[in-house]
RNA sequence: GCGAUCGUAGCUCAGUUGGUUAGAGCGCCGGUUUGUGGUACCGGAGGUCGUGGGUUCGAGACCCAUCGAUCGCCCCA
């Protein structure tokens, strides 16, 4: 019998890196209850049009790695490759306008057909963080330094910098759009193959290339700055100021641009150089245009997301809390029986305690030492009633044991009477079951 | 979707210009020794060499295809 393969993107994961994962899960939860954005969880599935009309049909994503399926009622479905949509989507049809300007944040699995990489999955999960309804910069601001802190908490801020562009209202960012076209169609012939074919589809990524034939060009190309309307430069001013106020670092990026349509004003990423060519840790901006492009009213709103296995590989190893506190090790058959009663007390107690279910004491005892267990419960029994419990610790170290065994001794002494300890052996414990 | 590198035990790898029963370390299992201990030693299990074809007297090594991973392009978080 052959065993089917998993997925071709996706991954398993377990160990060090599962710990990561829910490392920076846990620190996002933190964060975000910290700046009251308030938890919402979300379909993993859509019509297929929510995305279609908001995150634009000549995209890439859109139009080539979305995976679409018909359902058994004949309906086109997508797997979600993004949360923005969907968020927006269910911003309308749930009448969360009344609770505008609204945070919400939420994480978990999105799927994009692509070619898997480091970094880049066909199952991937990203953390995610939108006000909706809120036109002020001030959200900006606050969506951009929960970010910051975000990183900050995960001690990744040292190598990421922030990139931030605007790219203007509706209105500046045609006008630029067109300019770039013009500018850029003088000069096609000589463009790299993949810029020549962005010209008509998504002209501002040819500013994005890393090949040298563009870059020539790039660099005199027409700036956003000049077609900015004096709403948008003070727009943009204000989120500047803002993030100087809030004592975040950023880096002005003039050829940064978002791949999707919904994008205006802010546009932002935080970049490193840690993760090869996937570099983005963290990317969003402003959407004014999207929650109208679904047929709802005209809403501002912005939004980032974070790739939560990008932020994984660098935050690396975490420490690992000592959960467990203490290792059972029962001696012979009698004791067997009392180790099992007296660890589960110990658990309900709220003592983290391992019991090793097989094996000479000898071999539990290893286990413990290789699992890092700083303490060991020796336990012995003459007879059915009366226990002898020797606590040990095995990392000398240890600053101050008697806290946590005075925490076993307080739990055990609602089941037991514990009598003095024989002065030969003053770390043993005996125990007379109470009646 | 394009280009490149790689794929041998649970993990990290070795395997010499193609040549007998494919190896090591770690891990795992069992045992001996050790009674404040992460020791030492002994033994054991575990591999259709990613998969499928081909070349050859003979393939883990060479060729083709395929699947997967990695790196870059593209895209994006």
């Amino acid at each position: 019998m052959s065993t089917p393969q998993a997925i071709r993107g996706t991954q398993d994961i377990f160990g060090a890196e599962a710990e990561a994962f829910a490392h920076v899960v846990e620190t996002f939860e933190r964060v975000r209850k910290l700046y009251r954005f308030r938890r919402i969880e979300m379909p993993v599935f859509e019509k297929t049009e929510v995305f279609s009309r908001s995150i634009g049909e000549t995209t890439d994503v859109v139009s080539k790695e979305m995976y679409s399926f018909e359902d058994r009622g004949g309906e086109s479905l997508t797997l979600r490759p993004e949360f923005t949509a969907g968020i927006a989507r269910a911003y309308l049809t749930n009448g969360w306008q009344q609770h505008a300007p609204l945070k919400v944040a939420t994480h978990g699995p999105l799927f994009r057909y692509e070619r898997p990489q480091k970094g880049r999955y066909r199952q991937f999960h990203q953390l995610d963080a939108e006000i909706i309804g809120a036109p002020e910069p001030q959200a900006d601001v606050e969506l951009l330094v929960l970010a910051d802190q975000l990183l900050k908490e995960l001690g990744i801020a040292d190598g990421v910098t922030l990139m931030l562009n605007t790219l203007g209202d509706g209105a500046s960012r045609e006008a630029w759009r067109l300019a770039l076209i013009d500018y850029f169609r003088a000069v096609q012939g000589q463009l790299s193959e993949d810029s020549q074919e962005r010209l008509e589809r998504n002209p501002l990524r040819i500013l994005d290339s890393k090949d040298p034939r563009d870059k020539a060009f790039v660099a005199d190309a027409p700036k956003i700055d000049d077609f900015l309307s004096g709403e948008a430069q003070d727009f943009f001013g204000a989120v500047t100021s803002g993030l100087d106020a809030a004592g975040v670092t950023w880096t002005r990026a003039p050829s940064l641009v978002r791949g999707l349509d919904y994008y205006r004003h802010t546009a932002f990423e935080f970049v490193t150089d840690r993760l090869g060519a996937q570099g983005t840790v963290l990317g969003g901006g402003r959407y004014d245009g999207l929650v109208e492009s679904l047929g709802g009213p005209p809403t501002p709103a912005v939004g980032w997301a974070a790739g939560i296995e990008r932020l994984a590989m660098l935050v690396g190893e975490v420490p690992t809390q000592q959960d467990v506190e203490i290792a059972l090790v029962p001696r012979g058959d009698l004791a067997e029986a009392l180790a099992l009663e007296v660890f589960y007390i110990l658990r309900r107690a709220g003592v983290g305690a391992e019991l090793a279910y097989r094996g000479s004491p000898k071999n539990r005892f290893e286990k413990a030492k290789k699992a890092m267990i700083p303490r060991l419960l020796d336990v012995g029994s003459s007879d059915g009633e009366i226990g002898v419990l020797l606590i040990r610790d095995i990392n000398v170290a240890e600053t101050s044991p008697e806290p946590v065994r005075k925490r076993i001794k307080d739990a055990l002494s609602q089941h037991f009477v514990i009598t003095d300890p024989n002065p030969e052996f003053p770390r043993s414990i005996h125990l007379v079951r109470r009646k």
